[in-house]
DNA sequence: GCCGAACCGTAACGTTCGTTACGGTAATCT
DNA sequence: AGATTACCGTAACGAACGTTACGGTTCGGC
C-alpha cells in the first residue's frame, strides 16, 4: 500500500531525503538499499517506512521528485514563422538532450526499466509520463500551430511527427547510455545534434520542401 | 570466475537449458531466480551452477545464446542504384524492427540495462555488442559503397549517418517498450514505418537531395 | 520543569535466494 | 558385473535486505 505525497507536502527535510535516494540511485542503482539511503540522508530507517510507507513508495516519491525538478521548456506560440520554428526546436532538442545524457536522468530510466520489468508498482509509466509525455504535450501544439501557419506540410496526427522528431534527436543516444556505454556529450557536441535534427526535422515535414516522405 | 564457454561448445541439452532460461527472462524479468530456471529446464541446480559457473555466468551464457540466434540481414553489394539501396535499408528497417519489439528483445534490455547499472559482469557491453553494434557493422559497407557510387551524398564519417538511420527507425519505440508501455506493433505497422524510416533517410542524405542538412 | 511527538541509531526478525552438499538413478566404460 | 560419470531432485547453509521494534535524544507546548 503506497501513500500518495504531493510534492507540494514534502518538508524541506523530505526532499533532502529524497535528494539522498537520488544520489543513492545515482551511485548504486537498482541495488540502493534502505540503509544506505537512511545513512546518506542521515535519517532512521523508522522515519523512511513513515513517510514513504516501503521501498516501492520511496522509489516512485524520488522518481517524483526527480521529474518535478526537470525544467520544462516554455514556448511563445505567437509568431511563427520559419525561423522561429526551427530555433525552437533547436532548443527543445539541446534541453532534451541535456537532461537524457545527465546521470540522473539514466540512473532514473535504468531503475525504471528494471522495475518495469518485475515491478508490482509500474515506475516505467511515471518516467514516460513526466519524460517523453511532456515533451510530446509541449510540442505537439507548437507543430500543429506550425501547420496552420503553413510553415509546416500538412499532416492528421501530430504523434507521427514528435516521433520522428525524437529519433532525430535522441538516435541511439539514450539506450547506448542505458546500456553502460561510457559516451561523453559535450555542450558544444550537444548544440551541434540539436542543430542538426532541427534541421532535418525541418527538411522532411517543412512546408518547403514537401517531396520528401513516402506513403 | 566466470566460464568461458562458446557456443559452439553447447550441447543441445544445455541450449535447451538455455532457451528455458530465456523463457523465464520473459516471464520473470529480472526477477529470474536459479530455483526457476532449473525447474523450467528439469534440470538441478547443481548441473546449472557445473555448466555456468554462477548466476551471472548462466545470464551471459543466455545473453549469447539469444544473440546468436538473431539473424542478421544479408547484402549483396554487387549492384548499388538508388532503389537497390532503399530497398536494402528498409529491409534492414524492417528486421530491425521486428526483433526490437519481441518479447525477448525486451526482457533481454530490460536485464542489460539492470545490470548496466549494477552490475559486475556487463551484460549491456554484450547486448549493444550484438545488437546495435552489429548492425551498424553490417550497414556502414552499405553506406561507403552507396556514398562511392554518388548514390549518397559525400560523408566522412559513417557513424553519424548509421546514428540517423537509428533514430529514424526505431524512434521512441524502444524506450517506450523498455518503460513497459504496451505497444502492439503489426508486421503491416512495421512495414509501414520501415519504408517511411527508409524513405526519410534517402530524402536527407540521398545525393539526389543535397541541400537538407545543415552544419 | 514536564509531556508528548518526532526523529535518530541500532538491534532483531523473517524471508528470499544464491550457493553448496548429498543421496539416488541411468548410461557408459573397462 | 563393477566402476565411473553425468545428471536429477531436494535439503541445507549463509548472507543480504526489507521490515519492525526499541531505547535515547531533541524540541515545542503547557
Amino acid at each position: 500500500m503506497t501513500m500518495h505525497v504531493e510534492m507540494a507536502d514534502m518538508t524541506e527535510r523530505q526532499q533532502a531525503v529524497l535528494d539522498a535516494a537520488l544520489a543513492a540511485m545515482v551511485e548504486e542503482g537498482d541495488a540502493l538499499t534502505m540503509t544506505s539511503v537512511s545513512r546518506r540522508a542521515s535519517c532512521s530507517k523508522e522515519t523512511l517506512y513513515k513517510w514513504f510507507g516501503d521501498r516501492d513508495g520511496l522509489l516512485t516519491a524520488t522518481v517524483r521528485w526527480q521529474a518535478s525538478k526537470v525544467p520544462v521548456p516554455m514556448i511563445d506560440r505567437d509568431r511563427l514563422d520559419e525561423k522561429t520554428l526551427s530555433t525552437t526546436l533547436e532548443q527543445f532538442a539541446r534541453d532534451w538532450l541535456t537532461v537524457i545524457s545527465s546521470d540522473t536522468s539514466v540512473a532514473l530510466n535504468r531503475m525504471a526499466v528494471s522495475n518495469a520489468g518485475s515491478g508490482k508498482t509500474d515506475l516505467g509509466s511515471i518516467v514516460l509520463k513526466n519524460g517523453r509525455n511532456v515533451m510530446a504535450l509541449r510540442l505537439k501544439p507548437v507543430l500543429e500551430a506550425a501547420r496552420d501557419a503553413r510553415v509546416l506540410a500538412h499532416f492528421d496526427e501530430a504523434d507521427a511527427l514528435f516521433g520522428s522528431f525524437f529519433g532525430l534527436v535522441i538516435r541511439d543516444v539514450q539506450i547506448r547510455l542505458l546500456l553502460g556505454d561510457t559516451i561523453k556529450l559535450s555542450a558544444a557536441q550537444i548544440a551541434e545534434d540539436a542543430a542538426r535534427a532541427a534541421g532535418q526535422f525541418m527538411a522532411l515535414y517543412g512546408a518547403a520542401n514537401q517531396n520528401k516522405r513516402e506513403g
